[in-house]
DNA sequence: CCTTACGTTTACGTTAACGTCAACTACTGA
DNA sequence: TCAGTAGTTGACGTTAACGTAAACGTAAGG
């Protein structure tokens, strides 16, 4: 009953990189760059439930295009002990500037989500003028 | 008072670099590539509206980690003439798939953001604790 | 006329994020 | 015992997106 462990399943790099449809080589590039540090059964990697948790926002990372250092100091943003003032303040600048970035990726998404609107308008529009067999209406 | 000619405004190399904060470099490639098509004068580049326009989309674009040759492929979709039923309805096909990626992106930023607030939450916490004189009160 | 600024092409260098291959180890079932 | 499967560590290869440097052309200003 400790709220620490959810789970205590294990995972090999094999069976990771199935689920997410990734390679055991992306895997060992991630630990290297410390984005992952599963613990070792001899020589063998054993990741559990909290390392398959980092697993999923390094991939949502790259979803949103950061680079693997990007996606390292969002985790040390997270990772960060609450301690000094200034080491605070530092980190709640930092958060704002990432909040600042995704928002204004969220606005580049909403204005190609409008852009690609008016084009599929058209093309739906031309389509339906073809299937009816009237071609060349939409320039009125 | 042609419609289709909004500015007959041209630039240079140079000041479009200069204006979007990117080098000549990247501007010569992104025409390599077929992004950018700009007139020429003599052997020099001569930049218009247009290409400006065009150059902004392939810097959204590069925001929303898309690759140069998905920037074409927009841009493909963009500029194809609405001709026959069968590459209208690749076309839509297209677009919709780009439209469901553009959300779930956005599913992403939105789940990242909602992280950043419980760690600037915590932050905040953190730093009143300290500024109030009274440190580690936040685990109640 | 000479320098400076800006442009050109050609070509090689660089970085990130893996892919791929070799050589090896360890378990497992027939 | 032995083949097969899955893991390990190097180490070199590859692709995209530029950076950078060389060698050159050209218009403007002093």
């Amino acid at each position: 009953m400790n709220q620490a462990e959810i789970t205590d399943k294990t995972y090999t790099i094999g069976q990771l990189a199935g689920e997410f449809g990734i390679t055991s080589r992306a895997l060992r590039l991630y630990e290297e760059e410390r984005l992952l540090d599963p613990q070792r059964e001899g020589t063998r990697r054993i990741y559990n439930e909290r390392n398959r948790v980092r697993l999923r926002l390094i991939l949502r990372g790259k979803r949103l295009g950061w680079s693997l250092s990007e996606i390292r100091e969002s985790f040390d943003l997270y990772d960060s002990s609450l301690g000094e003032e200034a080491q605070l303040l530092l980190m709640l600048e930092k958060l704002t500037r990432r909040r600042d970035s995704l928002k204004e990726q969220k606005k580049d998404i909403d204005n190609a989500l409008r852009d690609l609107e008016r084009i599929a308008v058209d093309a739906e529009q031309a389509l339906q003028d073809i299937q009816s067999g009237q071609p060349g209406l939409s320039h009125g």
